[in-house]
DNA sequence: TGTATTTTATTTGTCGACAAGAAATCGACA
DNA sequence: TGTCGATTTCTTGTCGACAAATAAAATACA
């Protein structure tokens, strides 16, 4: 790791270094590279990216203003962690993002929003059907934040992505413990949101969106209190 | 002003030179004592503040996040103007975090809730009693702040106070063209609110609060569209 | 006089180095 | 052997300086 490595006078275009080691760090947190409470050294990263400390800082900066890292001063700095104690605080905001985002796009999308919904579900579905967990995450995720997108509400939008990235990490931290994989259930429902979207139907947007978020949460719910083990990683 | 000025030799604490920034710009930033549009110059402030750019820098990253400031790569950095073209978002999440935030927190509170939101209106009453618009600004959102946090719900809270923020940058631009006042209306609402919220009362809680955010969007709105000088600001 | 091109100037982005703060290590002493 | 204090080490916070990128100004040319 330490090794000349590949590029040998690697030159980087002006803005981008923080940019690549913010994008990068954020995926191996979100991801579970770095699981909670992991060091981040600022000098090791400056090396492995071979750049300054400052750029890598300011990355730093960002990512603990989206709550992703903790910073103690003058001490360390760690990847944030879980927190399983208030989840349940997480899972009325994620429910409640859930509606609006349904509501809102079934108010205001455009032609376009569909494609793209369409593309994401179809992505989803292809990874139900892989049984790739990770990937059902993720492009789980795709799907409801392109909704949010279509109801251009930049306010939801933000808290719902989120929303959506801790959820991430929460599911993945469950998903490899286990090799299970979300039901084909989740792939009708969402062909069905697509359905009263396009129908521009808001409430029919609301009430799906209400059981398809309440039925995601009892099962997540279901998950963790049946498995004393995650309780350790608090 | 770059004369020696009151500090000689001035020892900062070390991590608090880019809080004292950070927070006195975001202060101007919300108060418009810097509007919309303002260039921020960097090395203008170091020297202002008798410190590197690199403290600055970091402050000013943090405001970029939170969307206080836009920074154009490689080129300057300004005060982000206000959206009015897309107000009626700000007032989605307004109405809904206004509601959201006052049922949780009928759900939620304890004793010691109450008494910080009682002096929180009582403050409120006050800058009213004074005519002060200003301070009413002020107070009205520090009211519904100590509401959320006593929710208990570090997303919502989060959302509800940049809505605030934002919310007071708009006031501010209409209550310094005029010199109107927030009707004693409010007062008494605010009253049945910390009732319903005392006595637990879920439903009415979530009533009051949507009839309180909607006049108050009216209001707003009613002043904005009447005003039409304030599309210059765009 | 108007336009294209070079030059200058200003501002940001990055760097290497140093200093401060806190934890870990070591050592003196009971 | 255990505890308290000094020292070392390790990480962060800050600094001054330089380089790149862009805008503005100046110049050349038709």
């Amino acid at each position: 790791m330490t090794d000349t490595d590949s590029s040998p006078t690697l030159e980087r275009k002006r803005g981008s270094g923080v940019k690549m080691v913010y994008d990068l760090l954020r995926d191996e947190i979100l991801d579970l590279v770095l699981p909670p409470g992991s060091p981040i050294d600022e000098v090791q990263l400056a090396e492995r990216f071979k750049m300054s400390r400052t750029p890598i800082r300011e990355a730093l900066v960002r990512l603990a203003g989206e709550g992703l890292i903790d910073t103690l001063p003058n001490r360390s700095t760690m990847v944030s962690s879980i927190d399983f104690l208030n989840m349940h605080t997480f899972f009325d905001a994620l429910v409640l993002m859930y509606r609006v985002t349904t509501r809102l796009a079934a108010q205001h999308h455009r032609a376009e929003d569909l494609q793209i919904i369409r593309a994401r579900q179809a992505e989803f579905a292809a990874a139900v059907q892989a049984q790739d967990a990770l990937a059902m995450i993720a492009t789980n995720a795709a799907f409801h934040s392109a909704i949010a997108e279509a109801g251009r509400n930049a306010y939801f939008i933000g808290l719902f992505n989120r929303l959506l990235d801790e959820g991430r990490r929460m599911l993945r931290l469950y998903y490899q413990s286990y090799g299970d994989q979300l039901p084909q259930r989740f792939v009708d429902e969402h062909e069905d949101m697509i359905t009263v979207i396009s129908a521009r139907d808001v409430e029919a947007a609301d009430q799906l969106a209400k059981v398809h978020a309440e039925q995601i949460v009892t099962q997540i719910k279901r998950l963790f209190t049946r498995d004393e083990r995650l309780d350790i990683a608090l």
